[in-house]
DNA sequence: CGCGGGTTTGAATGAGTTCAATCACGGTGG
DNA sequence: CCACCGTGATTGAACTCATTCAAACCCGCG
């Protein structure tokens, strides 16, 4: 629940209590292993989930075997917001690393949203920032070279992950492989490979086996032109 | 409105004197000339816009010169129903052909909408609707070659002016440059040519001045994997 | 007629892919 | 404790798709 809290709590800092309504409403917590399926493509939504620890990842398969992942979902995340209005899914959601997810039924979900406005604002602003997470996707694929979609996926995540933690810190805990970032980025693996090894060479960043440490934000931010703003995070000061 | 109203009707069509209504909240109508703004990037957004003819595209620029276009906006289309929350737009909307544009009080329009459930469910539809384009945009540019992307984006705009028209016709009227269609789908222009003039050899469309003829529809959608159901009409049956 | 925007064509270049081989590393079983 | 295995990362070489630059073309319009 943590993570959500820090999340949607920014937008209700004023009125904690707000809170309490939603931490409330009854759940089941479930444990996803990396690559299982959380929501299939074609299924019915009723249920919205929060991560709660781990990473997530929305994708669809083409029919040749090409995998296009939609984006990242980290702690604090929910889904799917929209769908849950009696929609099939349009795309599949998994787990990228093994990931602990709060399950909510969606009716109860929306009626104690609908009746805190407080809480209806919070998730407005999320549906906000995940539709302007998307855009984001649009442009860093269809006009950004390999070294730019990569630097400025690295500086969103972490940045992201800032949301949740609270503090903007240099090293960035990176749970998935390679192939994940390439079917992000629409890039084959070997490209990630030799283009991550680049951006260690130019010193932006440097990488463990567990994340990756960004060595000079600003220098690696205007190389890729990362502008946090579409992030929406108006509301936070980091 | 006409357009409008047969996009939105779809959704409350069981209640047609619930679009009156909305059909009766004060609002401006305006005229823009291709390539003119609509909205500007980190503008404040306090009006709704309803497209009723010609079409729009929203957009980013990037630092040395290339464009991003996240997607067209046809008659019928509403923008910016997320935004409208005091947020800053992140990207830019402009004409991309002549555009008729209705113009409408945010505060009033949202006022409408909560007031009325047919209206509000009917604009949670059309924002779904959106959302899933950008996705499919991202699908697109990321892991699409270039015939199948170019094949793809005229199979969807095809589709969705005729969830407008009312019927589906193999002449897609396209008033706009191939320019716009490269920064769509993230290529050059002359590649863009190049491609449409593959299209055309292989017999899947045919072209004027004027726009855009599908030739083999079923053979172009297998051939790029176009699948409408990403476009949630299920309410409709063309 | 001549200008100008948009489109088309060709040739050279370049970014990213593909295929295949090698490497690094953590886990497992003997 | 070490050999072995498998997965994921890395490297090299050949290739492909798309870009770039430049020139030609087309067509509507003043």
């Amino acid at each position: 629940m943590d993570s959500l809290i820090k999340r949607i709590g920014y937008y209700v800092r004023s009125n904690p209590e707000a809170l309490e309504d939603f931490a409330r409403l009854p759940y089941k917590t479930e444990t996803r292993q990396a690559g299982e399926t959380i929501v299939s493509e074609g299924e019915k939504v009723n249920f919205v989930f929060v991560i709660e620890s781990g990473w997530a990842i929305r994708f669809r398969l083409l029919e040749n075997g090409r995998r296009q992942i939609l984006n990242f979902m980290l702690p604090g995340d929910c889904f799917d917001l929209m769908a849950i209005t009696r929609a099939k899914s349009d795309h599949n959601v998994s787990a990228a690393s093994e990931v602990v997810l709060r399950r909510i039924k969606a009716d109860a979900f929306m009626k104690t949203v609908a009746s805190n406005p407080q809480l209806a604002t919070s998730f407005w602003w999320a549906a906000i920032q995940e539709e302007a997470l998307l855009r984001e996707q649009i442009i860093r694929v269809g006009r950004r070279s390999a070294k730019e979609r990569t630097a400025h996926l690295i500086l969103e995540l972490n940045r992201r992950v800032a949301t949740v933690t609270g503090q903007l810190d240099d090293y960035l805990a990176f749970p998935v492989a390679q192939s994940l970032m390439a079917d992000a980025l629409g890039l084959s693996v070997v490209h990630i490979s030799r283009t991550l090894t680049q951006l260690k060479a130019d010193g932006y960043i440097k990488m463990d086996s567990q994340g990756i440490e960004i060595l000079r934000r600003k220098k690696m931010a205007d190389m890729c032109d990362f502008d946090s703003r579409y992030l929406h995070l108006d509301k936070l000061d980091l």
